[in-house]
DNA sequence: CATTGATCTGAACGCTGGTTCAGTTAATAT
DNA sequence: ATATTAACTGAACCAGCGTTCAGATCAATG
């Protein structure tokens, strides 16, 4: 063989990867062409087929990463067993997964129409994995008698939709700062979730 | 003058705007194309064009009717002064008006950015006027001491996202009737902005 | 019955989309 | 220096896009 494999792919193809997250969140994932995303890259269009089979792969893999990522991050954190601690520690975990990637965020719920059947399946399987890691640790609390909410599941679904809407509106230089927005939601998902409310 | 202005017209037009909106829902904007449209209304293309002057108009109407619909009927409601009984209103509102509309709100919502410049500023500032009126509601009812919230304005979007993200889940034929939906909303939200709360 | 005009068809227009591929380029190994 | 080959170009392919428009259609009018 001559040239090391990989001399410039190992630079043009993350390239590829983070120009098709920009342009597929600021324009969605029909609207954006080959052609924008390789002239982002600096390379004709021809050239991301060394990189991926054909365009729903360029997506399919940003979601299933995305996922991938987050599920493997909550599983390596060390969650505390008190319900009330192990809330705010979800809090924090998923704020600071979800700020710190607005792009991913957007198009993992946006662009879910855009996957092929079974590409869909696959990314849902990984989303129901996560829900059901909150849905469990609001019925633990429930159980012990820390948590008060009217029904688990729908608290389940209110609360990663308060959190994950965040993305919507959080700026790193806007009013607050990523620890002040933490320690607010902490504060507010404590509430939502009835404790210490009054018997 | 011979055939009654509208024979059709009134039949195919919103025939159009039905196709569109369902369309849009499902597959995007950007991925619909205008003989799909026409297909489902029985109509070839051409015909649309009676109707719409382009394709991104269809959309905008769609938006535009939708958030001049929320508005107009939100100015029409007899909200209660207490600030807890206009909380319970609000949530009741919301909730029945956007569970009825799952396709809008969900274009509403995606589509945005599928606007031109011009039109998505008139969309964002109706949105915007949506969202103080429950900022507006929120701080009445912190200053008057009903509420304890740790950021009013975060409150706000927390309320908004929470009871908005239902329509991703909610279904009629589901395990809960929209009445028991309601009901767990106002509890959790009543939570949420600490009403009843330790001093 | 003949006329009218709103409504719609069907074909076309220019353009752009994703994708392919023969050929060029250039970094490495010999 | 030469050979090798990964990486890329540039042009092409064809299907499909939004949109236009001359002409067909046909219910209501006079």
């Amino acid at each position: 063989m001559a040239r090391k494999t990989g001399s410039h792919s190992e630079i043009t193809g993350p390239k590829i990867k983070q120009a098709a997250l920009e342009l597929f969140a600021r324009h969605g994932f029909a609207a954006v062409t080959m052609r924008q995303i390789a002239a982002r890259v600096g390379v004709q269009a021809g050239a991301i087929y060394n990189y991926t089979p054909d365009k729903q792969a360029l997506l399919f893999d940003l979601l299933r990463g995305h996922m991938a990522d987050l599920l493997a991050r909550w599983a390596a954190e060390q969650v505390p067993h008190d319900p009330v601690a192990a809330l705010d520690h979800f809090v924090a975990f998923h704020l600071d997964f979800h700020i710190r990637r607005p792009d991913l965020v957007f198009i993992s719920y946006m662009e879910l129409r855009n996957l092929t059947e079974e590409n869909f399946k696959e990314i849902e399987e990984m989303r129901r994995r996560y829900e059901k890691i909150v849905y469990d640790m609001i019925r633990k609390g429930v159980l012990s008698g820390d948590f008060q909410v009217p029904d688990a599941k729908i608290t389940s679904f209110a609360l990663i939709a308060m959190l994950t809407g965040v993305v919507d509106w959080f700026r790193e230089d806007g009013r607050l700062s990523s620890t002040e927005l933490t320690r607010h939601y902490c504060a507010l998902a404590r509430q939502t979730f009835g404790v210490n409310a009054p018997a």
